[in-house]
DNA sequence: TTTGTGTTGGGACAAATGTCCTTTTATAAA
DNA sequence: TTTATAAAAGGACATTTGTCCCAACACAAA
């Protein structure tokens, strides 16, 4: 559900740490957008600490979070390739310190540094590959099996994240949530 | 709904015609896989020519479609990342032709080949960005609405796909489909 | 021909889920 | 303290969607 990689992180706080890296830092609080929707930006970020949500909203104000974002995830590098604006928004739901690069710092960085190339290239193929089975899981199975599951792979949820953003992560109604949570309960589920 | 990769597959084009490229072409049938779920494999796979579905399958005998894949989109290049057995299936709908190139020759291309490095990128950077609309989308919004999207997107949807597969890649069940299907006939909405 | 198999189509009913609305609680601001 | 605001909780009802059937049809295999 929080979706990490110490190993991207580790990497660029070793570049932060020497001089003239072209790397950046930034604070944000909780609520503060780095990344609005449909906006064109020149700069990619790594979260060095704190939890971020990633989420589309629709026309109708409709959120529907993509996933959550923890220490050493990378946002806003697909947009250097697609050449499109941002396709959605980040949020800090924590308090927030990012690192950010620009375009061409990054662009520079990954075709001259093999590392950090296979690096980047790693945590696109993660992003990938969690997001076909959770995509899948949603669709067919019953809002209850999906909020075991959940509870299974992330325990203390709903300590972190609040009741609404969970309804927008799982795509259903927060009173489906509630409902839910509640049937669990009585049959000492959960 | 049928993804494309013109560029990726214009620049394998080049390299076959050549000798000594390491990369092979394979033929395969409708209904025959490519790739089954949870194997290892060690080729990275292209399409030349034909359509496939990507698909997961669970523990109960569901289906659900991730893409539809057609000319130049890449499969099976993931698992070199991420070093894990396949997540998907991969099955021929129609008379399928693939370039297929060993996990080897691929690193050594992707290390080597500035442009063909930067190509792999762009599929995957693709891959994200479709994933993410399409997700939030199936689960926010009716049945109804989604058939009528894929008939803007893709207006010819029903005369390729069966109907089982086209309920199987929105997550419905083929009743469903079926019944939302007469539902707009009778508005004149289809 | 018969037999089997896959695809399409739909009736009837049950279950899951969303919408709308109200209430309570906690927390922050005035 | 009061006031405002957001989060959490849940009742009542309508709608959507799935499940379980069965039937018709096409097509290939025997």
């Amino acid at each position: 559900m929080i979706r990490r990689n110490p190993e991207l992180l580790a990497y660029i706080n070793e570049f932060y740490i020497e001089n003239e890296s072209g790397i950046l830092e930034e604070k944000y609080h909780p609520k503060q957008r780095i990344i609005e929707q449909n906006r064109r930006y020149n700069w990619v970020y790594i979260i060095k600490e704190g939890i971020t949500k990633c989420y589309l909203s629709d026309e109708n104000g409709k959120d529907f979070i993509q996933e959550f974002l923890g220490e050493g995830m990378e946002f806003g590098e697909i947009e250097v390739f697609s050449c499109n604006p941002s396709f959605c928004c980040i949020e800090a739901i924590t308090e927030l310190v990012v690192y950010k690069i620009s375009y061409i710092d990054f662009n520079t960085l990954l075709e001259n540094d093999k590392k950090f190339n296979r690096l980047v290239i790693k945590s696109m193929a993660a992003k990938i590959s969690y997001k076909a089975p959770r995509h899948s899981y949603q669709q067919s199975y019953p809002i209850e099996d999906n909020i075991l599951r959940l509870q299974q792979l992330f325990p203390e949820f709903t300590k972190i994240i609040s009741k609404n953003d969970i309804a927008n992560y799982l795509g259903i109604a927060l009173r489906s949530l509630n409902r839910t949570l509640n049937q669990l309960k009585d049959r000492n589920k959960i």
